[in-house]
DNA sequence: ATTCTTTGCGTATATTTAACGCAATGAAAG
DNA sequence: CTTTCATTGCGTTAAATATACGCAAAGAAT
């Protein structure tokens, strides 16, 4: 397949241009959430540079798709992961932050539903893993500052907008709520302030279900209504914690 | 000259890459403040396409630059203008946004203090003028949408970043804080609440110095502590409109 | 001298935030 | 079966903040 693909390569037409440009990459930062704790897709690297290093899924922009769908295919054939919240995070542009060649990357940061996304591993990557974000291995690149300017970006969206839903389950007890935010934030908050306070946005709907096999007073379940969020947003509620 | 740039491209040794890149540029919007009103600076372009129209200064990312390098060289190129705060915006991506070829733009939103830069025409644009943001003309490429995302940008950063001083003088009176603020936010504030908040975060100064020649009761003028915002902010204190 | 406009410093009231309590309700332990 | 432990949901209260607005003073303009 190697020998397969170079051949392919050297028989491939260049391109050629005037001036010379730098590569164009996505890097993708995938947060999840079990257990009490954030935690971060890493994939292990199959080539140089760094082979065998935990990095980032992401790779080449092709010429006739958008960032966000190169971002969307990358993390697709490296982690199998789909159907999550993407956006769009910064670009970054140092000089020498690929050994190979001048590289500029448009990162992404996107969120998803752990129990969606269990059983991992790409068809492009040796390997896929979840990390607890404070226990993260070294890193391939400039991964680190990547993923620590998302860890901020995220720190800061989702006491303004309600993003951090979109890493709860459909249906959650408000403890999970309360916990997501906690772990997030890195800073403890009083549970019936929060809970008081993010009632009062009414874009949280109490189920009839409650909580199953847990050794405490069984707690319903709620979701969030995002139609509702944007219907009151529309009409000036203004989501702050 | 024109003609010598021609032969010289076409003696150019090309260079040759095994898949075809998208070409790399940055685009700046620029913002400035003057008599009541947010203004922003447009290039008149010379060449198509769009040749003549008005557009935001920008260009290619060469080689050996950072992106923040890139941007400052456009814009000096362009506008003259410099000591400017800088920041990064957003990356647009879309297919089709230039005729000529795949592009990709980095973009970044820049703030500066309009009594430096008035006279104004770069080296490598045929016009560069102010326009007022509510009196913008037809523009080219898709840079209305560039700066539509940038005036949302500073609306919302200046309610929790102190950034808006960038687009005052040194010395103000707290009038023009509070006349920008609404021009920015493009809504009503009460000046005595305004003033108020403004003050009890203890990062503006009142200078001994009062306002000269106007038709009322002359205020003082007030100055804009960065170093002080810096420290209360490391010990804690929350910059929030 | 009077008028108009702004400035700086308020006051009063409503709303929100922060700190914390307690009865009820489950499973686990004894 | 009773007791213990931990959580859940619904509070109360005081302090802090936000909101709405007034008024005397001080300038130039009329």
């Amino acid at each position: 397949m190697r020998i397969f693909n170079a051949m392919k390569d050297s028989n491939r037409k260049k391109v050629s241009y005037s001036y010379e440009r730098p590569a164009l990459t996505v890097d993708c930062v995938v947060f999840g959430y079990q257990e009490g704790a954030l935690q971060l897709l890493l994939i292990r690297r199959k080539l140089p540079p760094f082979q065998g290093a935990w990095a980032l899924p992401g790779g080449y922009v092709r010429m006739h798709e958008t960032l966000e769908e190169a971002a969307k295919r990358e993390l697709l054939e490296e982690t199998s992961v789909k159907n999550l919240y993407l956006e769009q995070l910064y670009t970054f542009g140092a000089l020498d932050r690929d050994p190979r060649e001048r590289t500029v990357t448009v990162s992404y940061y996107a969120l998803i539903k752990r129990d969606d996304h269990d059983a991992l591993g790409g068809t492009d990557a040796e390997e896929a893993r979840w990390f607890d974000i404070q226990q993260l291995p070294e890193l391939a690149f400039d991964h680190d500052r990547i993923i620590a300017t998302a860890l901020k970006r995220l720190q800061g969206k989702i006491t303004y907008e309600p993003i951090g839903f979109e890493l709860l389950p459909e249906k959650f007890p408000f403890s999970a709520l309360e916990s997501l935010y906690m772990a997030i934030l890195q800073r403890d908050l009083d549970r019936r302030n929060f809970r008081k306070k993010m009632l009062s946005f009414g874009i949280i709907k109490q189920l009839k279900e409650k909580q199953q096999n847990v050794p405490h007073k069984r707690g319903f379940l709620y979701s969030f209504d995002w139609k509702k969020y944007e219907q009151l947003q529309k009409r000036g509620m203004h989501f702050e914690l």
